[in-house]
DNA sequence: TCTGGGGTCCTTTTGCCC
DNA sequence: TCTGGGGCAAAAGGACCC
């Protein structure tokens, strides 16, 4: 179906689809394909390499044998025991997303980026000059195709849900334009779990309630949705059902928080090494804090248990912060509250929340109140990190006195 | 089948102040 | 003085997404 040129009317009418979702095929998959031309057309895993990694990406091949991503890796192979499995290399992908950026952001300046591997588009600017959306997301697809070697899947629609929705039906390596007055007929048919916002649990409560398309939903009375899911899921579900959805395009969202966490190959108990974990973590966040210059005011740790069940425990500053001995020493305070006697946990995090901009943080220093130095050494850390590489200085408690850095073994 | 790591958002509970 | 409740911010938990 050639329509070459600018199309006006039918067929597959994209006036008014001004909102495009680029979604890249298996993504980390497609990129370790593109150095690994010898394993295309095999299945291919790339995951998280310890015993308790999930699965990451998948190849095609190796999704027709039921593995998906978030699948724990030990199931993923006795599905597929023929496939090939990768450990994820995070910067490669950094890199490939960075032009794919690049490539949506020479259509539009508005760009929301949902990760590294999609997008949404708002291309009512361009969309005249380039001939329509359709053309649009023909250019990008092929454009993406070209300079970065990997397929990805477009939906355009009128709004942000429906072209997201468009985008995972023609997967792989497809385009649809959902029109306006095709919306509707385009949702009903569709399982309740397609909605973004139904995950698991609110997937039962429907299904208990008899509702398994979202035709079903939009047919249920607010109220009882309400009742069943609470008044803000509930409404929203409704809205979308019906194939309203006010959220714009809106890009540079500032970050909330940041973090860093870790699962232990094997459970851990020792209060000694914990500790030890939970510095490491601070100081990863800090530094993370500080590149972007920003400062956070609530510090706050995540503990999970053997048996996976998972607290948090936080508390705010009087000052925001993005010094990793500050970040610490609350850590551990919190950690300690507990008073845990030699739990078993399986994993450890720390987060700053409640972020702002550094150069707008009040950051006076009380008369009388020390300032420890923390900050500066910090930064002069930072400063030999960027120019003899990340770990090239790090706190005395984190270097082993009887072995070269590296990851810690977590035994001592 | 034994469940990652990065986040966001929402709801409920709690403590505090008036 | 006791009690109630509104309003608020912080804390905690949980669902969800990629």
């Amino acid at each position: 179906m050639p329509a070459i040129g600018p199309p006006k009317g039918p067929p597959g009418d994209d006036r008014g689809c001004t909102v495009l979702h680029v979604d890249m095929d298996a993504f980390y998959a497609s990129v370790e394909l593109r150095t690994r031309p010898e394993l295309r057309g095999l299945p291919v895993i790339v995951g998280g390499g310890g015993s308790r990694g999930v699965v990451l990406s998948a190849t095609y091949e190796a999704r027709a044998s039921g593995v998906h991503s978030a699948m724990p890796m030990a199931r993923a192979r006795r599905l597929c025991p023929q496939a090939v499995v990768i450990s994820p290399d995070h910067s490669a992908y950094a890199e490939v997303s960075h032009g794919v950026m690049e490539v949506f952001r020479s259509i539009s300046p508005l760009v929301e980026p949902i990760s590294l591997d999609e997008a949404f588009l708002d291309v009512r600017g361009a969309a005249r000059r380039l001939g329509g959306p359709r053309q649009v997301g023909e250019w990008i697809r092929a454009t993406v195709e070209d300079e970065q070697g990997i397929t990805c899947s477009v939906g355009v629609a009128t709004t942000k849900f429906v072209a997201k929705l468009a985008s995972a039906r023609c997967k792989p390596d497809g385009l649809l334009v959902v029109p306006a007055e095709r919306v509707v007929a385009f949702l009903h048919p569709l399982p309740v779990g397609a909605l973004w916002g139904v995950g698991e649990k609110t997937e039962e409560v429907l299904h208990k309630l008899g509702l398994h398309t979202v035709g079903d939903i939009a047919n249920t009375p607010l109220s009882t949705l309400q009742r069943a899911l609470g008044n803000g899921v509930g409404s929203h579900l409704h809205a979308l059902s019906w194939g309203r959805d006010e959220r714009r395009v809106t890009p540079l969202e500032p970050d909330k928080s940041v973090g860093a966490e870790e699962t232990f190959p094997v459970d851990i108990d020792d209060p000694e090494v914990i500790h030890r974990e939970l510095l490491r973590l601070s100081e990863r966040t800090a530094a993370r804090l500080r590149a972007k210059h920003h400062v956070g005011r609530t510090v706050s740790i995540k503990v999970r248990f053997s048996d996976f069940t998972t607290i948090t425990r936080s508390r705010t500053l009087k000052e925001a912060t993005d010094v990793g001995r500050e970040v610490y020493e609350t850590a551990v305070s919190l950690f300690d509250a507990l008073g845990l006697e030699r739990a078993r946990l399986r994993l450890v995090g720390v987060r700053v929340e409640g972020i702002v901009d550094a150069a707008e943080a009040p950051r006076q220093l009380l008369l009388g109140e020390k300032d420890s130095g923390w900050r500066e050494a910090e930064q002069a850390v930072d400063r030999a990190a960027l120019r003899f590489g990340a770990g090239a200085v790090r706190p005395a408690a984190l270097v082993r006195r009887d072995a070269p850095p590296g990851p810690t073994s977590g035994t001592a």
